[in-house]
DNA sequence: GGGTGCTTGTGAAATCCTTCACAAGCTACT
DNA sequence: AGTAGCTTGTGAAGGATTTCACAAGCACCC
């Protein structure tokens, strides 16, 4: 039995919600440790994230042997684990386009610095909102995007544009050498091999809703 | 074989990944039909989704028989059946609970009323938001929560508050009757067996970029 | 120091979802 | 009317993910 306690290894791959659930667990964690509690069982998790004890174990034992059989894990381990697994031991730099009503609620949100993301850069189109302050980031030109890509070597970008300027958003920061982006228009984009798109879509969401009240017909 | 063309059937359990997809499609298909064309392929409709024929028609095919073999699907049918099949024929009223950044940015997204949902109602403690006015809906006293929802039967909730009150607003709007709930707080909820809950949490996306960006070894 | 009670880690089974592959069916053209 | 060229609809195969079930391991107590 290997002994992974400082390094738990990415080795193959993992299916994403697998991913998801792990991001899950960690939320809950934070604030189970800010409770004050030291260990946690794989059933407790469960219970807090929707799946079951079984799920939990076998998602954690993709990366390693974090807990003690008859214990539980230790809940500030299990975060620094989650947190070196996700990548969320270094910071991630990103960039925002698009100042609307969206880009400007997620640049004042708190919950972005305090999970390891720094908003480096917001852009917009409209000559308004450019030289604006939102949560100590100054909105900058849209035409300095490529620039302060380059310069400032951000990894992530997050698109608050209209649906019909998502595509061309997309495909200039990738241009500019971005490989993983999360999407709040409401169009699917198409993404050149290698790059990560991750839409955050509300209409999907209310029609998944919709449809489930629609068919209520279960038991 | 049976002639479906009027009713699609919602006979048995259909994964939720194929739901999104459908919305997708619909999504999708909207805009096509804007740029006038008339008929579309199981193909182009897959690039355009991220998808594959097969999987397109395979989606459709849990709920009838809309296409032409040899033509492909006709644009306008197909937006009609699958607004059916989500359920989208009638309007959906909706409550937002919380009206701070994100609330008051949904409240104005107008995305909201074009795609069937009606926001009915928008509460908040905050007595110095109480009154004011978002794209036509007045912010009322979270006190009228209960009794709003037994007056005008909004059959979602959309919770905008922050995590500490997350769980205790979904436990008023279930008792109060509501079965569907979309969660942008970021924490993760428990609710009672036949209540649907989806959540939207920015901090899960970044972290599923982040964990992408950092196991690039694929290929 | 051995027994008891609890919880993890993990192969194997079961279930769920996607991809394959091809017959059926439509249109256009000769 | 027959043929050629596409595209749908769908069983069946293949893969992936979830659930099951149990051996292994730790702590506490007598």
């Amino acid at each position: 039995m290997k002994d992974f306690t400082s390094t738990p290894s990415p080795v193959k791959h993992i299916a994403e919600p697998t991913v998801r659930r792990l991001s899950g667990y960690l939320r809950f964690l934070e604030a189970f440790d800010a409770e004050g509690h030291e260990t946690i069982s794989s059933g407790e998790l469960a219970r807090a994230g929707g799946t079951t004890s079984a799920q939990v174990r076998k998602d954690l034992s993709f990366f390693g042997s974090f807990g003690k059989r008859g214990l539980g894990y230790g809940v500030k381990d299990l975060i620094a684990s989650l947190r070196e697994i996700l990548g969320l031991d270094t910071r991630w730099p990103v960039v925002i386009v698009g100042a609307g009503k969206i880009g400007a609620a997620l640049a004042q949100y708190r919950g972005f610095g305090t999970h390891g993301f720094d908003v480096v850069g917001i852009y917009d189109t409209d000559p308004s909102r450019v030289g604006t302050h939102l949560n100590g980031v100054t909105v900058r030109a849209d035409g300095d995007l490529e620039g302060d890509i380059a310069a400032l070597t951000p990894r992530i970008a997050v698109l608050c544009v209209p649906g019909e300027a998502a595509q061309a958003a997309l495909d200039r920061v990738v241009g500019a050498g971005i490989r993983a982006v999360l999407n709040f228009a409401p169009t699917s984009l198409v993404a050149p091999e290698g790059v990560t798109v991750r839409a955050v879509n509300m209409a999907t969401e209310l029609e998944v809703l919709a449809y489930a009240l629609t068919n209520e017909s279960r038991d």
